[in-house]
DNA sequence: CCAAAAGTGTTGTTTATACACCCATGT
DNA sequence: ACATGGGTGTATAAACAACACTTTTGG
């Protein structure tokens, strides 16, 4: 933020803040919850890791920007992406005032390449319980963007969201299990995910080692997060 | 918005939004559910009711920016708000970009003197189910605004927001049906709310009218909007 | 004594919890 | 044949829903 008239023509009667997005992009990996974060290259905090964001284009909007920043830092496209919160304390970024609009979002580990391309910034996912000192205020908005995670998996549909197209029940408890970080007991979890009628069997199976081959599954609401109970 | 140097000195290298906050109040007046607006003076949409709401001072967090327009606008003060949801398409005021971080709040009928002094803009209450045409995309606002009450009030104590310090179990349930629209048992009512010990009694009576005298309760929780079940 | 709102229990139904064994497959 | 994860039912407890009369007061 710059009051240099020569290299900053855009110019207002009173002060504006700047606007930016900041995207929590959760998925389940190797049986831990985990966050995708990107390694700052500039200051400040150059060399930390942080949440992957930037700055509103003009015309854009605020969930365009989300895709887009995510898609030109990380590579990830095509995400379920949800407004979290606005963060805006003065003090948040020391260039001065900057208001961030957070997203998170879920992914399912099989649809995540990320980015390799040379002027890509470092990326990487870390365990929800795990991670390295974030910058910014980051740290506060991925445990705001868990706690919603947590409370919405117990009455919405996200939960599919972290799940290809056809899953099995066991890959679903499994989901739920990490996200509550609590073990749950087979048959009730089937009769209450069955009873909700969310779900119906593809037909289809998955032999998937030496033992008897699971039913597929396929969600009802494909790609929206319905409010169920 | 604009791009005049000569009035206007607040420069930056890209172009920036304008940051505004907006507040959905609602209150419980005379059995319904209402909503505060104020009537706008200025163009665009002069003459046309509103939400409470305004551009961010520099230095001041979002909440604060909030209460403060809400004072300066309807000199109402010392009310409880929640963020609701950031409004930000690109074409939402023509003026330019503007994004609204928009508030939500609940009062107590009894603690609600509206402004009266000159330089007030024109306030009013308005029953949610009859609202007049509002400026940009507010009515959108305070639909997202009921939205979440209606949520809230089934797993949070929001309800006790509504009433003053002491009340009756008649006015929580009152609370209740004008909110959800629709009438409660009074028994199961009462049995649901004492067995989630959210309330106690204060020990003295309201006398109310030729007929038995009301227990007065109190929240065990008050000025804080909990989490229950 | 009448009107008006406050207060109070029981029963049936639905939903949640606890718990252990057989099934189909690959090696 | 055995190891592995997939699949299934029943009994008990808790929560919810339906429903009507008595109490206390003021006039």
């Amino acid at each position: 933020m710059t009051r240099n008239e020569a290299v900053a023509p855009y110019c207002y009667s009173h002060p504006h803040p700047a606007v930016t997005t900041d995207v929590v992009l959760f998925t389940i990996r190797e049986e831990t919850l985990q966050v995708l974060l990107v390694r700052r290259r500039n200051a400040p905090f150059a060399g930390q890791w942080a949440l992957p964001g930037g700055f509103l284009d003009p015309a854009e909007d605020l969930i365009t920007c989300a895709l887009r920043e995510l898609a030109e830092e990380t590579g990830i496209t095509d995400v379920y992406l949800e407004q979290l919160y606005t963060f805006g304390r003065p003090d948040r970024d020391p260039r001065g005032r900057v208001i961030s609009v957070t997203y998170y979002g879920l992914a399912p580990a099989d649809r995540l390449t990320l980015k390799a391309g040379s002027d890509a910034k470092q990326t990487a996912w870390f365990p929800y319980g795990a991670l390295p000192p974030l910058a910014f205020d980051h740290r506060e908005i991925v445990d705001k963007a868990h706690e919603r995670l947590v409370a919405k998996l117990e009455y919405s549909t996200i939960a599919f969201q972290f799940l290809p197209a056809q899953f099995t029940l066991s890959e679903l408890q499994e989901v739920y299990e990490i996200i509550r970080s609590e073990p749950l007991d087979k048959r009730n979890f089937r009769k209450w995910v069955l009873a909700r009628n969310l779900i119906e069997e593809t037909g289809a199976q998955r032999r998937n080692g030496s033992h008897r081959p699971a039913k597929l599954f396929r969600t009802k609401y494909p790609g929206r997060v319905e409010i169920i109970r």
